[in-house]
DNA sequence: GTTGTATATTGCAATATTACGATGATAAAT
DNA sequence: ATTTATCATCGTAATATTGCAATATACAAC
């Protein structure tokens, strides 16, 4: 069916899984591995550095920025991709909860 | 096209992206925390604890082995599925890498 | 205003994912 | 041996995702 059926689970397990999706594309991954690599606020050579067409690229940048992980703001014609350092480090923090509480000890 | 191509990225961002994704369903990520969460290897009563169908678990179990997250082993007539442990830390490990190499300072 | 540049959005084709019923396979229990 | 219980796999329908060309939008420079 495709469709996930979100009511079953709790909105945490559901916010959860929704960041592991958004970063479970090997082009998002680069995109804010290019990013951050980047001392100043990098705009888009991403295109160029990516082997995306600029459509794509536009679409990934979409996503991420619907988890809050990037923020864009308008410099002149272009635009300003940067990392949101608060929400990543929430992120990262929500995630390494999610591994340290589920732990087991069996087996 | 729904393929995505990985042949323009490096390995260590497509595994790196291939374990977001496996956890990017909130059914997978609700196996997890229910295995977790029970001190002995409980086997699948996921399928009455989780409001999906045998077949649809099974494949979900699936994917987690497919990143070995998960071990199963046959214990009588039925299965049990445990947490890799080393794995498990494994994998953290990997994405508080990317996680703390990605951290920008700009903006 | 027109042109050029940078990015977003739309529409579409190809492929992937999710979910489930049906069917197999295996082993315990009778 | 037959039944029952537990999973795995196959086939299939519905939906989602990925990627791009084409188009739209916004703004600066001329």
């Amino acid at each position: 069916m495709g469709i996930t059926k979100s009511d079953i689970f709790t909105t945490k397990q559901n916010d959860l899984a929704q960041f592991f999706k958004v970063l479970g594309h090997p082009a998002r991954v680069a995109i804010l591995q290019y990013i951050g690599n980047q001392n100043s606020c990098i705009c888009s050579d991403l295109v160029d550095e990516i082997g995306l067409a600029q459509a794509t690229i536009s679409q990934h940048l979409k996503e991420l920025k619907s988890i809050g992980l990037l923020k864009g703001e308008i410099e002149g014609k272009s635009m300003c991709y940067c990392i949101n350092v608060e929400r990543w480090n929430e992120i990262q923090q929500h995630l390494n909860l999610f591994f340290n509480n589920t732990k087991s000890n069996c087996c």
